[in-house]
DNA sequence: TAAGCGAATAATCGTGAT
DNA sequence: ATCACGATTATTCGCTTA
C-alpha cells in the first residue's frame, strides 16, 4: 500500500502543483491591483511586515492570524489585514477553474503540506517539487511582502526554495529510506507536520534565518545521517563474519576494529616470515657460492693429484696431460712444477690438500687406470674435469707453453686472468687436456690456448651458449649450451671422501655459473669415449635462467667427480676424451 | 501457550551550536 | 558541514497473566 501511494502522490503533487500555479499567477494579479491600492492607502512600513509576519509563525495555524493583530498597532493593521486578505484570495480564485479541491485554500493548505512534508521528510526530488506547490500557499501569505515588493520578487521565492532542496536530495543515501518513509507519513505527517508547514511557508521568505533554512538544514542532515548508516553498511559487508542482523553500529565499529587489529598482526607476521626467508636465502646462496669455490679448489687438488701419480705411468699417446695451477700467469711455473712431481705451490696454503690426499684411494683403486680409448678421434681434446687424471705421454710432450700466458701462441686471447689450470702438451698428435677451474672465461681462454697450441691436432671446442664479452669463442665452435647437473654425480662424489661438499640434490646450473665448471664435468664415458657408442651425451639445458635438471641416461651411474656440473659439447668428440 | 505489558536498546529525527 | 543533544519511534526481550 505505501508503495502505492508513493506514485499517487507524486501525481497528485504534480497537479496540485500546476493548480497552485495557475492561481498564484491570477492572485499576483489581483495582487497587484490590490497592491496598487493599497500602495496609494499604505505606502508607508514595509518594513514592519516582515516582523509582523514573524510572530504570525505560531499564529500561523488557521484561525489565531486575526486575533494577533487586533492588539497591534494602528499602523499595523493595514499591513496585517492583506494578508488575510491574501491568504483568503485564494478563496476568490477557486471558483473559476476546474479545483474544487483546491477551491477550498484552507483544507488545501494542510493537505499539501502533508504530502509535501513527507516526502520531504524522505528526502527526495519529487518531494521537493511538491513543495513547491506549498510554496504557492504561503504565497498568499508572501502577497503581503509582495504588496510591498514589487510583484517581480513573486517568482523569485518560488526557486530559491527548489535549488537548495533538490541540491540536497541527490544525496545516494537518500532514495532506499524514500520509499519506507513516505508512506506513513501522509497520515501523521499531514497531522503534524501541517502546522510547520505553514509556519515555514509564511517565514521562509521573509527570514533568511528561519523555517526555510531549518528544513533544508534538517534535510541536510538527514541526507547525512543516510549516508552515515550506509556507511555503516558498508563496513559491517566488509567485515567477515558479522550478522546481518542483530548489530548495531557500535558493534560494526567494535568488530571492524577487531578485524583490522587481526589484519595489521597477520600484515606483521608475514613481514617477518618474508624478512626470514630473505635472510635465509642469501645464507643459501653464500652457502652455496661458497661450496662452489671449494669444490672447484678440490677438483684441482684431486686432478693435481693424479695427475702426479699417473706421471709415471705410460699412456697411450692420444691424451697428453698436464695440469696447471690457479692463473694463468703461472702456467709456465705450474708445468714446471708438474714436471716436478709437486704440488702446485698454491696448495700448500689450503688445508684441502691433505685432507684429500688422505682420503684418496690408492692408485690402483682408482678408475684412474682406464684402458686407452679404442677410438681416438683425430680432434681429441681431453677436457680434463678436475678429476680427470689424464694419461699421457708424459714429460715430453709438456711443451711449456711459450713465453708467460697469455701472449705466445694466442695473440687473440687477452682475456681476463682467470686461475685457469691450463696443461697444453703440444706434442704432436698429443691430446690436449684444458683444465679450467674457475670462470667461464679462463674455460675458453684455456681451451683456445689450446687450441692454438703447437698441437693443434688435438682441438677443444668451447663455446657458451650465451655470448659473454670476455670470452672469446674458437672460430667456428659450436656452442656448448648443454649444461646440467645430474644427480648420478652425487653417488661419486663420496669416493672423494667427506671434506668434499655434495649437494643434497640435482642442482640447477644457470649458465654462467655452469659455465664456470665446465672442465670440471665430463662424465668417464664421455672421457674415455665409451659414450661413443651411442649418440652422444647431449644433456641439454636451457638457456641461463632456468633451473633444469637434465637426467641423462648415458650418465646415470657414471662417475662424475663433480657434483655440481656437466658439460657435453654435442659437436664435441667425446669418443676422444680420456679419463685417466 | 499466547497475549499483554513494560523495560531496554537502537535507530531516526529535529534542532541548535560550532 | 559536522557534532551533540533531546525527543520520538521501532524493535527486542523478559515477565506476568489469563
Amino acid at each position: 500500500g505505501s508503495v502505492s501511494t508513493l506514485p499517487s502522490l507524486v501525481r497528485s503533487l504534480g497537479w496540485l502543483e500546476e493548480q497552485e500555479r495557475l492561481r498564484l499567477e491570477r492572485e499576483r494579479e489581483q495582487e497587484q491591483k490590490k497592491a496598487n491600492s493599497l500602495a496609494r492607502l499604505a505606502h508607508a512600513l514595509p518594513v514592519e511586515e516582515p516582523r509582523i509576519e514573524a510572530p504570525p509563525l505560531p499564529l500561523s495555524p488557521p484561525a489565531p492570524p486575526p486575533a494577533p493583530p487586533p492588539p497591534l498597532a494602528t499602523p499595523a493593521p493595514l499591513t496585517v489585514i492583506p494578508i488575510p486578505v491574501v491568504t483568503n484570495s485564494p478563496q476568490p480564485l477557486p471558483p473559476p477553474p476546474p479545483l474544487p479541491p483546491a477551491a477550498q485554500p484552507l483544507p488545501l493548505a494542510p493537505r499539501q503540506p502533508a504530502l509535501v512534508s513527507t516526502p520531504g521528510l524522505s528526502i527526495k526530488e519529487p518531494a521537493p517539487l511538491p513543495s513547491r506547490p506549498q510554496v504557492p500557499t504561503p504565497a498568499p501569505l508572501l502577497p503581503d511582502s509582495k504588496t510591498t515588493i514589487p510583484p517581480t520578487g513573486s517568482p523569485k521565492p518560488l526557486q530559491p526554495l527548489p535549488t537548495p532542496i533538490l541540491t540536497i536530495a541527490p544525496h545516494p543515501g537518500v532514495q532506499p529510506q524514500l520509499a519506507p518513509q513516505q508512506p506513513p507519513p501522509p497520515t501523521l505527517g499531514t497531522l503534524k507536520l501541517a502546522p510547520a508547514e505553514e509556519v515555514k511557508s509564511s517565514e521562509q521568505k521573509k527570514r533568511p534565518g528561519g523555517i526555510g533554512t531549518r528544513e533544508v538544514h534538517n534535510k541536510l542532515e538527514k541526507n547525512r545521517r543516510a549516508h552515515l548508516k550506509e556507511c555503516f553498511e558498508t563496513l559491517k559487508r566488509n567485515i567477515p563474519n558479522v550478522d546481518d542482523k542483530k548489530t548495531s553500529n557500535l558493534s560494526v565499529l567494535r568488530t571492524a576494529l577487531r578485524y583490522i587489529q587481526s589484519l595489521k598482526r597477520k600484515e606483521k607476521e608475514y613481514e617477518h616470515e618474508m624478512e626470514r626467508l630473505a635472510r635465509e636465502k642469501i645464507a643459501t646462496q653464500q652457502r652455496l657460492a661458497e661450496l662452489k669455490h671449494e669444490l672447484s679448489q678440490w677438483m684441482d687438488v684431486l686432478e693435481i693429484d693424479r695427475v702426479l701419480r699417473q706421471t709415471g705411468q705410460p699412456e697411450d699417446d692420444q691424451a697428453s696431460t698436464s695440469t696447471a695451477s690457479e692463473g694463468e700467469d703461472n702456467i709456465d711455473e705450474d708445468m714446471e712444477e708438474d714436471r716436478a712431481g709437486l704440488g702446485p705451490p698454491k696448495l700448500s696454503h689450503r688445508p684441502q690438500p691433505e685432507l684429500l690426499k688422505s682420503t684418496l684411494p690408492p692408485p690402483s683403486t682408482t678408475p684412474a687406470p682406464l684402458p686407452p680409448h679404442p677410438h681416438p678421434h683425430p680432434h681429441s681434446v681431453a677436457l680434463s674435469p678436475a678429476h680427470l687424471p689424464v694419461q699421457q705421454p708424459q714429460p715430453q710432450q709438456k711443451t711449456p707453453l711459450p713465453a708467460p700466458p697469455p701472449p705466445p701462441a694466442a695473440p687473440a686471447q687477452t682475456l681476463v686472468p682467470a686461475p685457469a689450470h691450463l696443461v697444453a702438451t703440444a706434442g704432436g698428435g698429443s691430446t690436449v687436456i684444458a683444465h679450467t677451474a674457475t670462470t667461464h672465461a679462463s674455460v675458453i681462454q684455456t681451451v683456445n690456448h689450446v687450441l692454438q697450441g703447437p698441437g693443434g691436432k688435438h682441438i677443444a671446442h668451447i663455446a657458451p651458449s650465451a655470448p659473454s664479452p670476455a670470452v672469446q669463442l674458437a672460430p667456428a665452435t659450436p656452442p656448448i649450451g648443454h649444461i646440467t647437473v645430474h644427480p648420478a654425480t652425487l653417488n661419486h662424489v663420496a669416493h672423494l671422501g667427506s671434506q668434499l661438499p655434495l649437494y643434497p640434490q640435482p642442482v640447477a646450473v644457470s649458465q654462467p655459473v655452469a659455465v664456470s665448471h665446465i672442465a670440471h664435468t665430463l662424465s668417464h664415458q664421455q672421457v674415455n669415449g665409451t659414450a661413443g657408442l651411442g649418440p652422444p651425451a647431449t644433456v641439454m639445458a636451457k638457456p641461463a635462467v632456468g633451473a633444469q635438471v637434465v637426467h641423462h641416461p648415458q650418465l646415470v651411474g657414471q662417475t662424475v667427480l663433480n657434483p655440481v656440473t656437466m658439460v657435453t659439447m654435442p659437436s664435441f668428440p667425446v669418443s676422444t676424451l680420456k679419463l685417466a
